[in-house]
DNA sequence: GATTAAAACTAACAATTGTTAGTTTTGTCT
DNA sequence: AGACAAAACTAACAATTGTTAGTTTTAATC
């Protein structure tokens, strides 16, 4: 019925695996290992090592350019075009945090076609969030602080809340959003 | 003269490369390559790959706990000892941004002494500066948020600052400073 | 120029790696 | 029960890894 059903259990296993050693720390013997299997018996349903890698990695990384693009094309204004990037990071570390340990950490060992798309990716994203910070800033929507250092504070700490959300799980999501959105906004509108 | 002069060659050549591709996959080959020399000459100054990461990340942690206990130690009202916590990681970042991405990405490869050793300084560290934000908030020096979102918010930016500074050098590092302290305080004052 | 220590070299090792080939087991449908 | 596909297995490979042993080169001191 599901034919992506076995393969998408690996994935899931790889993703805790990588989060705590990393891609290369990672065998495909302690991959099998922690699903009950031996490494060969992986290739049933994975094409490689480095396929699992970009299958965690991309579709990661496709989420918050469409979210973004969704987020871009708005007609809100600027303070809620923050508070809707805001939740997008949320959203997706709620829902898939250990795979954004490998986005943040292993990216560089994408291989050549995937790195350069991801890459892409990631510059767009940071583009898109740079933008929406100026023109912020060019209507008196933000303060005048410089506009880098508005978006690299801001984007490193939703790039890190998959490092800190695992802690904290008894913080309703919405009450970690309205605060959240206090913390990282306040200081700078 | 100095018996640690060309170790440390090895060790800032070795922090380059766990930077752009982290511990597990720089080998000695590629360490050795960069120096100009072969892997087993290497082993003329350093007792192990193992040395060469605990060297880069225990030296870093060292550093941040000194200068933290100084600052808890000290009579300072909360917002100036986060001044100071801010100033302490750019001081740091400044001196050696690439080491901090070891100690932030590789930490996990230390073998069991200096895993050990690393793991209470950084629960020590996070504790003590809980601990300033917790007084803040009683004395009504910082707005009620909730604490782990201000530690935790604060922590990320700073701890990643080594990703962004290189980017960014012409800035001068106390308008960098100043910046900073505005935009990571005045949201929780 | 001989001595000597530092620092490079060559060659090899044992272990581990991702992956493949070929085979057996498991479970479902007729 | 027989057939068939999915998914596991055993065994092995070629390459790469950190490291060691033993040797030669480099460069400073007498």
């Amino acid at each position: 019925m599901k034919p992506e059903g076995r393969k998408q259990e690996i994935i899931d296993a790889a993703s805790i695996l990588f989060k705590e050693r990393g891609y290369n720390a990672v065998t495909m013997r302690d991959l099998a290992s922690a699903m009950g299997i031996k490494a060969a018996s992986l290739y049933n349903h994975i094409q490689s090592k480095q396929e699992i890698l970009s299958s965690i990695i991309i579709d990661l990384a496709e989420q918050f350019t469409s979210g973004m693009d969704e987020i871009v094309r708005s007609e809100l204004n600027t303070i809620k075009k923050l508070e809707r990037i805001i939740d997008l990071h949320i959203d997706v570390t709620l829902e898939n945090a250990d795979g954004l340990a490998s986005l943040n950490n292993d990216w560089m060992h994408l291989e050549e076609d995937n790195l350069i798309y991801f890459e892409k990716m990631r510059r767009d994203y940071e583009q898109n969030f740079r933008e929406i910070v100026k023109t912020g800033v060019s209507t008196g929507e933000l303060s005048d602080y410089n506009i880098e250092i508005i978006v690299f504070s801001t984007l490193s700490t939703l790039r890190t809340l998959y490092l800190w959300y695992p802690k904290q799980r008894e913080i309703d999501p919405n009450i970690l959003k309205k605060d959240m959105i206090s913390v990282l906004l306040k200081g700078v509108i």
